[in-house]
DNA sequence: CGTGCTATTCTTAGTTA
DNA sequence: GTAACTAAGAATAGCAC
């Protein structure tokens, strides 16, 4: 209650709701499903991609968290989160011991945070020095009286970045997340600790 | 551990790390943190509305489900989700009453799943006539002791989209959802019921 | 804080290899 | 299927108001 009181307000760009065109390339392109089903994965693939880069872009221009679920078409999930905003003490206000020691047990609460709240989820140690986007198979991300649409699609695994632009020699694999109390609350969404992914 | 036997595989475009020339418009922009506030405030507004048409449009074109989250340099979270998929059930396939009623049980089911998963996460009913796509203040989305910084951005409330796609003389307010079930049992996602925001 | 403009860059549908 | 190419059109940074 004290959270959502603006709950149901819409949102939404005119510019969204007004289009009716929304492609590029060669031909335009009704904003309609698409029938054909090769044409509409092929399609799923370079737009996948497009907003993922636009999210990675987003969040490291403006320096904010973005999360981004997407189910394909053949039921595969992909989530994407970025890396979150990291957590830059003054250090110049670090005057005593004692600050010292509050800013470290801050951080040790955070990273309990998330281990906890990664176990809750996914029932396993995440690697943190993984993927900031990953998939889960097709069988996760639905019910088992829905299976008979095709399950392919098996690869779509993409190399790691190497090219971080986060320094490597940060000293914490996690930064404490402005949002992460009120994603741990709401649990309607799952930080994946700093990944190399949003470069 | 059923659903989360491929966590961990890594899954990001190469493009997108590669990438050092995020911008367009009249200047290239370094993919970095846009230090003046206000200007990155002004990308910020513009980005997330094209994210959020980039999400519409993929999801309509793909008939996927797509969910986006984003926290605002303000701390204010901005959260979209698509329609998902319609409930389309083969018409010339119910040929009695008694099929016509489990598609009726079936379409209860969804929608009382529906209305108690919206009643844990936000503890009232949502108005379904209402958004795809809202925001929740900066208050609900940050730690108390965390509230320092400025939490203007007041009104960043949209039209609601007239020109929705969607049929409004659809029987049903609410589209069962092929991964809704999925989502219940994470519980890091939720539905946000059929809005009209997915023009 | 928006809205509108425009130059420039980016995205991507269709195609080809 | 995948990878590269390219033309067409979309997104947007910087301004002006």
């Amino acid at each position: 209650m004290l959270a959502i009181k603006t709950f149901g307000i819409n949102y939404f760009p005119s510019s969204v709701s007004s289009l009716i065109i929304p492609s590029m390339g060669r031909n335009k392109l009704a904003l309609k499903k698409i029938d054909n089903p090769s044409r509409r994965k092929i399609t799923y693939s370079k737009r996948r991609d497009g907003i993922i880069k636009k999210a990675t872009e987003l969040s490291v221009l403006c320096d904010i968290d973005v999360g981004l679920l997407i189910f394909s078409p053949n039921g595969r999930l992909t989530t994407f989160s970025s890396n979150g905003r990291s957590y830059n003490p003054d250090v110049v206000n670090i005057n005593s011991v004692h600050d010292a020691i509050a800013h470290q047990q801050f951080l040790n609460d955070a990273i309990q945070n998330i281990e906890k709240l990664t176990m809750e989820i996914f029932h396993e140690p995440i690697d943190l020095q993984k993927s900031g986007c990953f998939q889960v198979p097709p069988a996760a991300t639905r019910d088992a009286h829905l299976t008979a649409e095709e399950l392919v699609d098996g690869n779509g695994n993409w190399n790691p970045p190497q090219d971080d632009h986060q320094p490597k020699e940060a000293p914490l694999p996690v930064s404490p997340h402005l949002s992460l109390e009120y994603l741990r609350t709401q649990k309607h969404w799952n930080l994946q600790g700093r990944g190399q992914g949003s470069a």
